[in-house]
DNA sequence: GAAAACAAAAGTGTATACACTTTTTCCGGT
DNA sequence: ACCGGAAAAAGTGTATACACTTTTGTTTTC
């Protein structure tokens, strides 16, 4: 790996903890980073100052970053707030829904369905997650798409990434629901199928903590 | 000013870009708020990035760091969210309210009132929006508290500090006829009183530009 | 042999240096 | 006088240096 602005590592970085390549508490330390990235420590102490705004490292004073470890009771904060503002917005959307949004999220649903078929479990644990973010994209909110998918990597941190493929069909199937109800304007149901929805993604947390990954270049590398 | 650390920094220009000292497109140079604060240029650029993750600074490549003048569509975005967010949380307060909660919103309330009695334009400001941000505290989602903090941060860029004496009456009778809907456990009141506050500060927002302060220093001396 | 104390190594936090980009200033041409 | 452009000044972006803290490993002591 060689050009890389901070942002470039930033990502890197998501990826590899969101799809849980890096377990959470793993050390990541400045000069490793560094060497990895092939840049001075300034461009990686900045990358991970960004990354503990976004709540997927936490910072220890002259202690050094790791990966964030989110607590069960935080855990549940975040679905909460995913919930309040969800529904919310689910009910907004189907009040301003046209045929060519509902296509749009019907096309997504098929990615889903397809990485899924694919035992593609990066990519169907980022689609299942997009979908919510796809939301907010077509309502034409940027503030809320950039908050959704923020709040969206926090719980993938959370969620264990090799959910079960049964999991994953049912959040693919339940996608799918919420369009039928969105397509048909009904409003309340498609609320009520959308909070229920991220009920059972709540229910399917695994709080086993795994032994950290301490061999952060190998699990770098991997894209 | 001497002794502080980078959050010290991006609190005194949070308060200083909130309550209007630095108006929106000042150019924020690193070398100046260095010598203000008696640092060197590597916590003040941690500084104006955080800052810029708060949407309270927008950072141009090679060319400095401004504070952030966010545009009309962006501000409604904004306000869209928090109604989303905000109804929503009014509704599960509503449902797991005590009298001791009550309490400390109607604690609240009266200090605001205070502070408009008194003409204290930056702490009526601060306590109108720290009312919203106590709600969500007391339901004990720290999550929430946080979220609703920053988008809060990003209103009070948008809305006119001074605004007129009136709205902050207005605004504080309205966070009054909330509780009392609250206290009586009157949940689609609640709510739809809360809406209706979010959309009557919304109208008051006032988009004129203003000549933005040149004079970084004296903008951040006065606290 | 275990625990405490010390020394070495590794790592973080802040300041500074330097290359490169943008902005400003100043000067000559029209 | 005004415009264009070069030179200087100011400012940002990244790397490096160095002080100080934490961690690790070794030796000493009981």
């Amino acid at each position: 790996m060689e050009s890389s602005s901070t942002s470039l590592i930033v990502q890197a970085l998501t990826k590899a903890i969101v799809e849980h390549r890096l377990h959470p508490g793993s050390k990541l330390a400045e000069q490793k980073l560094a060497d990895h990235f092939g840049v001075s420590r300034t461009l990686v102490r900045q990358a991970l100052l960004q990354l503990s705004q976004h709540q997927l490292v936490t910072l220890e004073p002259a202690r050094g970053a790791f990966v964030s470890a989110p607590s069960v009771a935080e855990a549940r904060q975040v679905f909460a707030v995913r919930r309040m503002l969800e529904s919310e917005m689910t009910r907004a959307f189907v009040r301003q829904v046209t045929p060519a949004k509902i296509e749009a999220l019907r096309e997504h649903v098929a990615q889903e369905k397809h990485a899924i078929d694919r035992k593609d479990a990066p990519g169907r644990t980022e689609l299942l997650g997009d979908f919510h973010v796809r939301l907010a994209e077509l309502m034409g909110n940027e503030v809320l798409a950039q908050l959704l998918s923020q709040l969206i990597s926090r719980c993938a941190l959370i969620t264990l990434m090799y959910q079960t493929q049964g999991a994953a069909e049912h959040s693919n199937d339940e996608h799918g629901e919420i369009v039928r109800a969105m397509a048909a304007r009904n409003e309340d149901l498609a609320v009520r199928l959308m909070n229920e929805h991220l009920l059972h993604v709540e229910e399917n947390l695994t709080f086993d903590r795994q032994p950290p990954s301490h061999d952060i270049s190998k699990a770098l590398s991997e894209n």
